[in-house]
DNA sequence: CATATTTAAATAGCATGCTATGTATTGCAT
DNA sequence: ATGCAATACATAGCATGCTATTTAAATATG
């Protein structure tokens, strides 16, 4: 009937999120970032032209939640979107010249996140933790795939 | 100038996060409860009769934060607020019955969450990633704490 | 070919989280 | 005692995330 908050690997992501969110949020914002914005930007610095649907799949967030960060995207000037030359249904998302220019600067921020975030830790440490996280994402994409072929909806 | 997202702390702690949070809301909704419902109930089914600033400490959360979803909770009758007996500016939280009924089907749900997402893991490595999630939080918790000492707004 | 289903996006509505600010009350220091 | 600073809480406004629904276009099926 007890439940040790502090022992509970639910809860100690949910905290370490917000502590990553928090001191991404802090560092991107003087760039005019916001994390979402900046998590999306990762896909499309590595080529853009991309749909919503693409994204979508690629960051394993909902279509209405993308569809909003790109809105916003847009009113900030980060991206514009053309008309699917295929498709008139899509949209092809592009980088802005601004966009472009925050790459270096904005993994550069993400990259001193992640190693004031890690620092308590040896970095032996570090890469188990890494290891087990993702060891614990693919195996949830797998899962969620077959459920999704046995038709759980 | 590349950044592997898949070999991120932060990028992999708030893809977690968001698993884990669906995986619990889907779990607790039944019940009526949200996930910062049922993590502000952790603390007050050890001991009602907290105010919002003990409450804001012990989950680590804003206070405006805290204060919303205080009133979602009276709101949905999982609490009541009493003036506190010495101080006008504070009120106590009180658990109603109903979410002291909730406790043990709550807690056996969010039990079964963290088993399922950490199943792909040996129990040794279940440890070791609590162990080091751990650590990191709370050394968050130090520096924070000495940031202050030196007056770092 | 016509209709039905599927797919791509947008939108509405809500919960969590944040920062910034306002309001009342308390407490300290003169 | 007064008057300023600190404290407790509420509120406004925004970003992210979700589910559910709607709209339009593309596909598939009869």
């Amino acid at each position: 009937m007890d439940f040790d908050k502090l022992r509970s690997a639910g809860y100690l992501t949910n905290h370490l999120a917000r502590l990553f969110a928090h001191a991404l949020h802090g560092r991107i914002a003087p760039l005019g970032l916001a994390p979402a914005q900046f998590m999306t930007l990762l896909e499309l610095w590595e080529g853009d032209g991309l749909t919503q649907v693409e994204l979508v799949s690629r960051l394993d967030v909902e279509q209405a939640t993308m569809a909003n960060t790109l809105t916003r995207m847009e009113r900030d000037g980060l991206i514009r979107r053309a008309p699917h030359p295929e498709d008139r249904r899509a949209r092809l998302v592009f980088l802005t010249d601004r966009a472009r220019e925050l790459r270096a600067p904005a993994i550069e921020a993400a990259r001193s996140v992640n190693a004031d975030m890690l620092e308590p830790l040896t970095a032996d440490e570090q890469n188990v933790l890494v290891d087990l996280m993702e060891k614990m994402v693919s195996a949830r994409r797998t899962a969620r795939r077959q459920g999704e072929m046995a038709g759980e909806e």
